[in-house]
DNA sequence: GCGCATCTTTGACCTGGAACAAGATGCCGA
DNA sequence: TCGGCATCTTGTTCCAGGTCAAAGATGCGC
């Protein structure tokens, strides 16, 4: 089930990082969000998540909030390089992510298939497994994570006797479905370059929304994990990050990332 | 909102096909399918239509079929290439195709994006603007065809109090998302062989399921429209189909496409 | 039937990114 | 401190598919 025993290679994530500039201390790490500054209060209830208007209870009011805080008890880690899921598993319930860094990957998770996206705090993984029943991708924690599971019948029930809960899952599923293809109107026409510039400005606004800072930022999966997901080899990622940064849009430093000319960055995504 | 107007230009749509062999009386026109018979009897309701297994009320009991026929009882004729919505149009209503054939695309349908898909028969369009409350892509019909308007406020009102309707909408919603993420991994790591290959055998499927023969069928779309939807350029789509044919998988003659080597084309095509 | 418009096919050439290869860098454990 | 390993960078070569161009098909209106 899982990719890794449970040993603790990965149990100090970015130890490395020890000793770099101050600004990484407002970087994404599993130590240091403030989504997980509660980490381990596992009791903090959607009502107290800081990410809850970013995530299923948008819009929900306090007398509602309640009800789906009962939804929402049960909690889950994952430890970096772990699986969640994997496709073809029975589906019962969808995700949320509460802190920590996710990928979806088509078949089996074994490193071929395209990456259907990353997921970080706030967001819904696993609602594609509705369909058939079955999971119809794997989800790997990019670092040590923690979820919510929400068992899906629970959540349709409640969303019938809760109109705004109702409306929010509706609308999640159909922001992905939006997402979804912007992404293939990218891999359908983008260069690389385009490719690579609206995956750091998708990251770095979802950041921003979460409260980090939108111009510096670590990556947390690999050039080839990129490659995978926009449809490009690690070997182009690679080039095309070195060659933004030698036109002075961005500066790259391993997996940190600094954009330094938004507006120029923004320039080269089209529409 | 119309691209056209109300001229019967396209009001005679496949004249041209006219004394053609005898196989094309089974294809999928707009005057003999199955699914538009009743294509005069507007009233016609979900519990009558020939695809209300393959649609929303799949799995919805005959009580509350009579409910759900009460959300469908507005239906919109729409002329080739008439447009349903645009992109950015307000969201109210998503549509049932219920005889016909749709392109959608992003951007205001100006003919340069991608085309994120084609809708037949039975299938839901427009459940991407729930998520910003505008429509996200154009849809614009490549034949005469007629929707089911279903007011998406009522729909959500109905599904809250029909669990199976519910479950219905979920399953069709997460069923996109599937869809777009094989789409997208064909984007990501396919050849043009593999895309026109998957592309052909997805269309030959949808139209068994809906009774059609699956081996042979007319495209409703352009070489143009299928490179937009499989982000490859018209010349390469030509050139593709004339390699298959030449090989012995299909048989190409303009816009009639016949299987002839179902295993040679699976083969093709990855997973 | 003729001319026009749209769509399709095919050819010739060029290029962006894949594939292959060879270091460089930084982390970790011994 | 060193050596192993994963990751990343950079160079070189090659080809699938894009681009440009031109010529068939096909159908439509006149």
């Amino acid at each position: 089930m899982n990719t890794l025993p449970p040993e603790r290679r990965q149990s100090q994530p970015d130890r490395r990082r020890r000793g770099r500039r101050a600004s990484d201390q407002r970087l994404l790490t599993s130590k240091m969000p403030p989504a997980s500054r509660h980490l381990g209060q596992l009791k903090a209830a959607c009502s107290q998540c800081s990410l809850h208007e970013l995530c299923l209870p948008a819009g929900v009011d306090m007398l509602d909030l309640a009800r789906i805080d009962q939804l929402t008890q049960k909690r889950q880690r994952i430890l970096r390089h772990q699986t969640l899921y994997k496709a073809g598993d029975p589906f019962h319930s969808v995700y949320a992510v509460r802190a920590g860094f996710f990928k979806t990957e088509g078949g089996i998770g074994d490193g071929r298939d395209q990456i259907t996206g990353f997921q970080m705090a706030g967001e819904l993984i696993g609602l594609d497994g509705i369909s058939s029943g079955r999971h119809a991708c794997s989800a790997v924690a990019l670092e040590d994570s923690e979820v919510c599971i929400i068992p899906f019948n629970e959540m349709e029930a409640l969303a019938r006797a809760v109109p705004a809960l109702q409306r929010s899952l509706h609308r999640l599923m159909s922001r992905e479905m939006v997402q979804d293809r912007k992404l293939l109107a990218l891999l359908g026409n983008g260069t690389a370059e385009e490719r690579i510039t609206a995956f750091l400005i998708d990251l770095s606004q979802r950041l921003s929304q979460r409260g980090y800072a939108a111009s510096e930022f670590v990556l947390r999966m690999t050039r080839e994990e990129i490659g995978r997901h926009l449809g490009l080899t690690l070997e182009t990622v690679s080039r095309t990050l070195s060659r933004l940064q030698r036109q002075g849009a961005i500066r790259v430093q391993q997996r940190l990332v600094r954009i330094v000319d938004a507006e120029a960055l923004a320039g080269r995504v089209p529409a």
